[in-house]
DNA sequence: GCCAGATGCGAACGTTCGTGCTTTTCTTAG
DNA sequence: CTAAGAAAAGCACGAACGTTCGCATCTGGC
């Protein structure tokens, strides 16, 4: 990895930590410059416009929710416990401080078109595809009723999310998580078979 | 009601239209003065500081729901019904174009402390309170069973509410509307005695 | 150890931002 | 109808915004 690639990098990271307080747009490139110890030309070089640097954090941080959430997951048995783990992974997720980047980025860009809006979009997309998928494993090996709606526990599971996140950081209420484990366990108990 | 103050008011609906689309941060005096037609110190002179128009928007916006979502269901007999007439009217009032002040507001503003977020907190409490008291109401008439947790239930109404907002807005998801009806029913159908 | 290309800096650009003044125009009570 | 006060305009300010460009410095392959 040359030396242009990282310094990237280190931008990317440090942009992500102050957009989840501050969204995509408050995100500015010479706050961002002193944050990173750069001028603002030279970070400004790395990335050709504005717009490249927003659509960059949210794959920056899409690459990281992967790691540090969907992999994991993908780890342990379908059904149940891997939905279990989906949840676990992603409650530590959007506890960080400042929040979950796309909460903020999808309440920031959902009447803003553009390739940012697009982005956000395909994300939240496959999140919910990805949920979707693990409830319909479980309905397949017979461990969730037949009669259930993976599409409908999907939405649900992500509502639970919203709330947990709203919950915490915004009321600052920290039974929000207990809440939100609660909301799952009932999710859960009324599809299993 | 004088000249003065029905610019202001004017100016306050626009602001809120506005606010919905970009944020109350994305709010901008110079565009917004030229949609009231007004000049940028003209309209300036009715709010002292931006700050100050946030807080008015805010305060504007929560009038209003008042108005359309919370009478209405006031009117409403106590327990299920009167909250499936909440529920309905808060259905209409995020669907407006744009989507709701308040779920953009608290993205934006969750961690940005200040007066502005001291509101948006405000109002967001005010609001789970309200839901809460509703439930409460249903488990003291024996409509609902005694073991529910009111305030769990105004959690998972709440967290309904945001995935619609997000499926219906973001997504643009016409199905968002069922979905969130189902989980309102399933939610419900838990708590009946 | 050199040299081409990658990397970063400094200064400046045209805009737009929020916010103050001063002056003109309109409203309204007597 | 008029005079006092409210409402709006005009103009300007300093700061911050994204972006550009030319010049320095550093890095890495030979």
């Amino acid at each position: 990895m040359g030396k242009g690639e990282e310094t990237r990098l280190a931008v990317l990271d440090e942009a992500a930590r102050v957009a989840r307080g501050v969204g995509l747009g408050g995100l500015t490139i010479g706050t961002l410059a002193e944050r990173t110890a750069l001028s603002k030309s030279g970070l400004f070089g790395h990335f050709k416009s504005k717009e490249s640097l927003q659509l960059q954090v949210l794959q920056h941080a899409r690459a990281r929710f992967v790691d540090q959430v969907v992999r994991p997951a993908l780890g342990a048995p379908r059904g149940e416990p891997r939905l279990r783990v989906l949840f676990d992974g992603w409650l530590r997720w959007e506890a960080v401080p400042g929040g979950c980047l796309f909460v903020t980025a999808a309440a920031e860009f959902h009447h803003q078109p553009g390739a940012v809006r697009d982005e956000v979009v395909r994300g939240e997309r496959d999140m919910t595809d990805m949920i979707m998928t693990m409830f319909r494993a479980g309905i397949a090996d017979g461990a969730f009723r037949g009669d259930v709606d993976p599409e409908q526990c999907a939405y649900e599971f992500n509502g639970v999310l919203l709330a947990f996140h709203q919950g915490f950081h915004l009321l600052e209420d920290e039974r929000s998580e207990r809440r939100a484990r609660q909301a799952l366990d009932a999710l859960l108990d009324r599809v299993r078979s």
